[in-house]
RNA sequence: GCCUCCGUGGCGGAAUUGGUAUACGCGUACGGUUUAGGACCGUAUUCCGUAAGGAUUAGAGGUUCAAGUCCUCUCGGAGGCACCA
């Protein structure tokens, strides 16, 4: 703990500046910051340009404002936005970089709950730090772009949105088995379900009958797929919503019962289908209850049923039973397999799960594993169809003889299928099961329609009255927003406190009959909020419309971390849908994020995950008094690669404290470049810098950005330095006492190099360099609206480089060439050969190869 | 169980298409400066060795003139999916 406390010792920054001459002038980030906010905010910098070639959406995934405050984790992604949206800026974009509030949410609610303080006032006395956070860290935001998701302004939108949804048919409501959380008192959507618990409180969640609202997410699981081709994305991430969208193409094929007119449907991806030897239903399949069972199996199955009942049964999210040895029991029912007028047993089995395909499925043991273990528990057949590649052809016994569909292999025992590649012996079975008119492709998903209702308070009201004549109808457009009301009691009673509203239900009549009505009392699930948020931020005022065709534009660099299932499906699903309206126009896409970066988080100095239990939280609050913004949002840059993990150091922020500490030093202290050789190198240096940093920021590099800048300011001292030694000598003048900034003395040459460094620094420390900007090269304000500095490609070229000689691809010796020269074979071979550390390792050798890479390498082989 | 990504000094981490491994920063040591300092400046710092030299990117093999980078296996870590038919 005492290695970390340093929010107890008085620290003693930021008197660099003054300590090495008393004459300089300080540096005091908590003046100069302040000063500069406060004239950025009053001459309005950062407001988005109306008008612009080349708009550019640099987007934050907004936060939810919690009761802790934000801290230096949140930050990281929030600095990396604000780092390009300067850039970009700078670069001459019209760069739209708007903040607001994912203000709905039950934490808020359940701290009413608690403390009996109204959602309302807790969340805007959140939101009021979490801006005050983001302005003393010198964020570059739109301020007048700001929304709050439960503002009625904003809300009657999400209203209409529903409306337009209910409206093509994608939002109905439905009776169905849903997830219940018994803490929390409302229903979940399964992307809400983590491994059978509660997303937020981690209770464990039931299954509940209940009439729910839901949006027909599935009508577009085919292109939330297909779109993500177009969109630069973490390649994990889009497997992961490829996974979770979870789209199989198989047949399903429908079996006789022996002895009944009934018919077994299953799913199968794969129909192996002289390889069946059993067929299995899911303890809840509905057939169970139709057919009549043989008399000796009637009791055994009904007891079997009852205890393996899944206790979630539409969820997919299940607990985890994969471990478990699989049960079952015989139903005393056979089916016939058509394709060989085989009979096979029933089963049932709670390794089949209801809610995939149609909780049927066909057990062909040789060439699927779940299969295989259930038939070698229950002693079935097992007949072996596929030989793989290993040529074995023997009866399959073992777990590692099996042969899955997706593996090599080649058809034997199954008649006209026999030598036909795997593949082809499934689509040729399938074609016969279509052409006798038994089954039929089709193609399943994992992704269920998204549930929306939520028994909760804090929430956006779902705009809809029920009839009973007329059923549920939108409210009309002009009666919204539906406001929330605000005479409610926050406790839960399994319903939604609205219902004990007294204001609510006053007057509501249904609109086409114009008879009294309820209207309905759920409020929506917050990640509809989320879904269209960003949309807003291009016309977060217009009163008539959600967000004008004109200006809605998609976001061109999207940071955030985690909801990556749930927001970033939700949102490309609305997207698509308002596209699909033509409320987008067509010519930006029907992607809603182009570019998507995920910030690793920042763990505690003792690389635990922040959080009060440890007690290793740090806030901007923590840092930036004693620090400054400029510090804490380099050293956050400056960590390591910005999307992986990686531990908070104070040493680390001292450091570049001081590395801030030399940059003000360099400039306020009189520099100049005499001889022309160093000129060169400190160009060449320079413009590669210049090169660096700008392709660094663009990908997201920003620690290598930072590090390459740390390299300039070091040439540049060292020339500087070596420019005071000469005086030294010469002058016998010590180097401390010839410098002050009060006057700045800077030759032309030199304030071109140290203007260049000051902008490309400007959106990494956004302060310092507005201050060195307008106070020391005294240049007209502001800093971030003058342009960023070009490369000259021809200064990048070195005209010395290193080539290494290496004998036998070890190296011995490395010759400082010039750039022609390091070019030619003749030449460099004959250098290479007169080095005496290379003539001492080739004597009395003969070279059987000489390998030449131009400008790097010369390779003698021995 | 399956899939994906990752493993580089005392620490955080750099390294175009295979072409000087350890940039940059932290820490440490010594020296300087200062009334003093946890500030600032300088030098050193992968390991072994006085040196010449040798070893080194989790471990073991392989391809190559040349491997942190490509291939195979093993170990370790992170994340995702988890009876998906």
């Amino acid at each position: 703990m005492d290695k970390y406390n340093h929010k107890k010792t008085e620290a003693k920054w930021p008197d660099s500046a003054k300590a090495s001459t008393g004459k300089q002038k300080e540096y005091d980030h908590s003046v100069v910051e302040a000063k500069w906010q406060a004239k950025w905010a009053k001459e309005q910098i950062y407001k988005t340009p109306g008008t612009g070639e080349k708009k550019r959406y640099v987007l934050d995934m907004f936060p939810y404002p919690s009761g802790a405050s934000m801290h230096v984790g949140h930050l990281e992604g929030y600095v990396g936005t604000d780092i390009l949206s300067r850039y970009f800026r700078m670069k001459g974009h019209s760069v739209l970089h708007p903040m607001g509030w994912d203000a709905f949410g039950l934490p808020a609610e359940n701290y009413a709950i608690k403390t009996g303080i109204h959602p309302d006032k807790s969340t805007h006395e959140n939101i009021k730090t979490f801006r005050r956070q983001l302005e003393i860290s010198g964020m570059s935001y739109d301020w007048d772009k700001e929304i709050d998701t439960s503002s009625p302004e904003f809300y009657k939108w999400t209203q209409w949105i529903f409306i337009q949804l209910f409206k093509a048919g994608l939002a109905y409501k439905k009776k169905s088995p849903v997830n219940w959380c018994p803490k929390d008192e409302t229903v979940l959507a399964n992307e809400q379900v983590v491994e059978g618990k509660c997303e937020r409180c981690d209770t464990e969640v039931i299954q509940k009958d209940m009439d729910q609202w839901f949006f027909k997410i599935t009508a577009y699981a085919d292109r939330l797929i297909s779109g993500l081709e177009k969109i630069d994305w973490e390649d994990e991430v889009k497997r992961q919503q490829i996974n979770w969208i979870g789209r199989k193409e198989g047949i399903n094929i429908r079996y006789k019962v022996v002895g009944s007119d009934k018919e077994i449907e299953v799913f199968t991806t794969a129909p192996v289908n002289f390889g069946m030897t059993f067929l299995v239903l899911s303890p809840e399949h509905k057939l169970l209850k139709e057919l009549k069972l043989p008399k000796a199996y009637q009791e055994s199955v009904a007891k079997y049923i009852k205890e393996h009942l899944s206790s979630s049964s539409n969820s997919t999210n299940v607990a985890n039973k994969s471990n478990k040895t699989k049960t079952g029991v015989f139903t005393g029912l056979y089916v016939a397999n058509p394709i060989n007028n085989k009979e096979v047993p029933v089963w049932v089995s709670d390794f089949v799960v209801a809610g995939v395909g149609t909780g049927a499925v066909q057990g062909c043991p040789g060439h699927d594993l779940n299969d295989f273990e259930f038939a070698q528990e229950y002693k079935l057949p097992i007949v072996r169809v596929i030989v793989g590649k290993d040529g074995d052809a023997s009866e399959i016994t073992k777990k590692d003889q099996v042969i899955e569909h997706g593996m090599e292999g080649r058809f034997i025992n199954s008649d006209f299928l026999n030598g036909l590649d795997f593949e082809e012996g499934l689509q040729k079975t399938m074609d016969w099961f279509e052409d006798k008119g038994l089954g039929k492709r089709t193609v399943t998903y994992h992704i269920r329609d998204w549930l929306i209702s939520r028994q909760r308070y804090w929430g956006c009201p779902i705009p809809m009255v029920y009839c009973e004549d007329d059923g549920w109808q939108p409210v009309p457009d002009t009666d919204l927003p539906v406001k929330l009301p605000s005479d409610v009691d926050f406790l839960p009673h399994g319903e939604s406190p609205i219902a004990r509203s007294e204001t609510f239900q006053k007057d509501v009549v249904c609109p086409i009959c114009g008879k009294q009505v309820k209207r309905e009392v759920d409020t929506m699930d917050t990640y509809v909020d989320s879904s269209w948020y960003f949309m807003r931020f291009c016309d977060p005022k217009n009163k008539n419309e959600f967000a004008s065709k004109e200006n809605i534009i998609p976001v061109d660099d999207y940071v955030g971390g985690g909801h990556v299932v749930q927001h970033l499906l939700f949102a490309r699903f609305f997207w698509k849908f308002l596209f699909d309206q033509g409320l987008i126009d067509k010519s930006v896409g029907d992607e809603p994020f182009l570019k998507l970066r995920a910030p690793g988080w920042i763990l505690g100095p003792d690389s635990r995950k922040m959080s009060k239990r440890w007690g290793n939280v740090i806030t901007p609050d923590d840092i930036i008094p004693k620090f400054g913004a400029d510090t804490l949002r380099v050293y956050e840059m400056f960590m390591g690669p910005f999307d992986v993990m990686k531990p908070w150091s104070i040493t680390g922020v001292e450091g570049i404290a001081r590395f801030l500490g030399r940059v003000w030093r360099l400039f306020s202290t009189e520099y100049k470049v005499h001889s022309t050789e160093e000129n060169t190198e400190v160009l060449s240096k320079l413009h590669q810098t210049i090169k660096k940093v700008g392709e660094d920021v663009e990908n997201y590099k920003f620690n290598t950005a930072i590090s390459s800048l740390m390299e300039l300011v070091n040439t540049l001292t060292e020339a500087g330095s070596q420019k005071s030694e000469i005086r030294n000598e010469v002058g016998k003048t010590k180097i401390e006492n010839q410098t002050s900034i009060q006057t700045p003395n800077i030759s032309h040459q030199t304030s071109e190099v140290l203007s260049a460094l000051a902008r490309l620094m400007a959106p990494f420390a956004p302060h310092m360099m507005e201050e060195i900007w307008v106070e020391v090269l005294g240049m007209p304000f502001s800093i971030h609206a003058s342009p960023w500095p070009s490369y000259d490609p021809k200064l990048i070229v070195q005209n010395e480089v290193t080539v290494v000689v290496q004998i036998n691809g070890k190296v011995r010796a490395s010759m400082k060439l010039e750039s022609e020269i390091s070019k030619q074979e003749s030449e460099v071979t004959k250098l290479a050969k007169s080095d005496p550390n290379v003539t001492k390792w080739l004597e009395g050798q003969t070279i059987k190869k000489t390998i030449f890479i131009s400008g790097k390498v010369i390779n003698f082989v021995i």
